[in-house]
DNA sequence: GAGTGGATTTCGCAT
DNA sequence: ATGCGAAGTCCACTC
């Protein structure tokens, strides 16, 4: 009985017929194949390439990507992206896997003198790949890029003591103005804009210049986009997953990343 | 007895005790290992990162570095470079293979629940990698794009009949003198001096104006360089490679490259 | 469909 | 070591 969960695996070393099917089923059927052995590979295209003999572990996915992987590095060797048109053979105890890919016009050519495993399978995966960043690391983004927030905004403290509370980051606009900015992860609440409107009140009782509140987030809540107004507040849509690749980057403002980097 | 050639495969639905002592062992001797099943990955350091659970395939290379792979597209969901520590364990049926790096320190858990198939094994690759050009493909990357040859080189014509044969490519350079370019896939031997040679004087011979000669070649044969200077010619190391890598970017300079293109 | 910018970019070469 | 640029870049989003 078929069991689209179970590897079908082949292990000879000498490459058998019962193999060449494997591969061919595997290809023909758009299963994921995964074939390790000695192999050599040449690339034709824009360019061309070859690669001499080897051990290599050889992937195509189910949506035609093909990959080439040798034993050490991360990137692999050779590849085709998703969409490509495969044959195999076996003749002459080698078995070949090409992929054809057009626009741009190149192929793939790996041919296998042993096998060390064959394995051909259907994966299923459904599951959702999400890059995260916290309330706190897109703190620190906001301190890493200024920018993001407003075009001349200069970070000046973060998790400053005012009365209702602390303030995530203050900073100076481009006008000079003080700005008070209040982040949150996901959508902000009315509480979130209450609150942001108290800290600037509170602020405004302590310094004599202009005080701005500004509230970022990926999003506002429904109908409170009024009640900013009405309390002279500013949005800035911001994503977490944005913070999240500006962290990733290498740091910018030196400066400010040694303070920040203190501060852990 | 153990032979490192064989993938030691293990394929069991539920987690056994021996499939983690595969894990283990393969981690413990660096040998190349691979898990294909159902797992959940996350990923912590500058940022955070979470992958749902699904079916996928993980490479542990014996540098160190792990790639985890979606049953689609071309690039790794997750992956950790070269140079990791890795950990795993077995408990309550759950497969955890932990990978920490430093600098910057970060850490991936991947965790199966099922198994569809374990392979650990060691390879055996020293075969060499080239990304190659031919002569021909190194005069169209200097078609594509002159300023490789030199500052200011703009190709006016190639592939043209003089008295000893044809020349590869004729231009102007900065100062607007004419060049005659011999291009060399290999080393440039005192014969393709002498042949550069010739056609400058054929040349000198038809036009009446200043004519260079210019050698491209990834290097100049031993004891050349002096027959270069006497006969006035220029050298320019040009690199295959290099070519390679031109052909392969997006063309810059759409007039040249499509003159080409009706060439082909 | 073409153009543009980002990437957990990685990788290599120069300084 | 460190910084800059290329990559068979790929990929996603915009226009």
């Amino acid at each position: 009985m078929y069991d689209p969960r179970r590897a079908y695996v082949s292990q000879d070393s000498g490459i058998s017929e019962q193999t060449g099917e494997l591969v061919r089923d595997a290809l023909v059927q758009h299963k994921t194949l995964l074939v390790i052995g000695n192999c050599w590979v040449t690339y034709r295209g824009r360019a061309s390439s070859s690669l001499e003999p080897g051990e290599r572990i050889l992937i195509v996915k189910e949506d035609g990507s093909l990959l080439v992987h040798r034993p050490t590095g991360f990137e692999a060797v050779n590849w085709q992206p998703p969409g490509c048109i495969f044959q195999s053979k076996l003749k002459d105890d080698v078995l070949t896997i090409k992929a054809i890919r057009r626009k741009p016009r190149e192929s793939i050519r790996v041919h296998f003198d042993s096998i060390i495993l064959v394995a051909s399978t259907r994966l299923k995966d459904t599951g959702i790949f999400t890059l995260h960043a916290s309330e706190r690391e897109m703190q620190k983004a906001i301190l890493m890029q200024p920018s993001i927030l407003e075009v001349g905004f200069r970070p000046i403290s973060f998790e400053k003591k005012v009365e209702p509370g602390f303030v995530d980051i203050y900073g100076i606009d481009k006008n000079g103005s003080l700005v008070v900015v209040e982040i949150k992860r996901g959508t902000a609440s009315q509480a979130a804009v209450l609150q942001l409107s108290r800290y600037v009140k509170a602020v405004q009782g302590i310094v004599n210049r202009e005080v701005r509140g500004l509230l970022a987030a990926p999003r506002l809540a429904k109908g409170t986009q009024k009640l900013m107004f009405t309390l002279g507040l500013s949005f800035k849509s911001l994503d977490p997953k944005k913070c999240a690749s500006i962290l990733l980057r290498e740091p910018q403002e030196s400066r400010l990343v040694d303070f920040f980097d203190l501060q852990e």
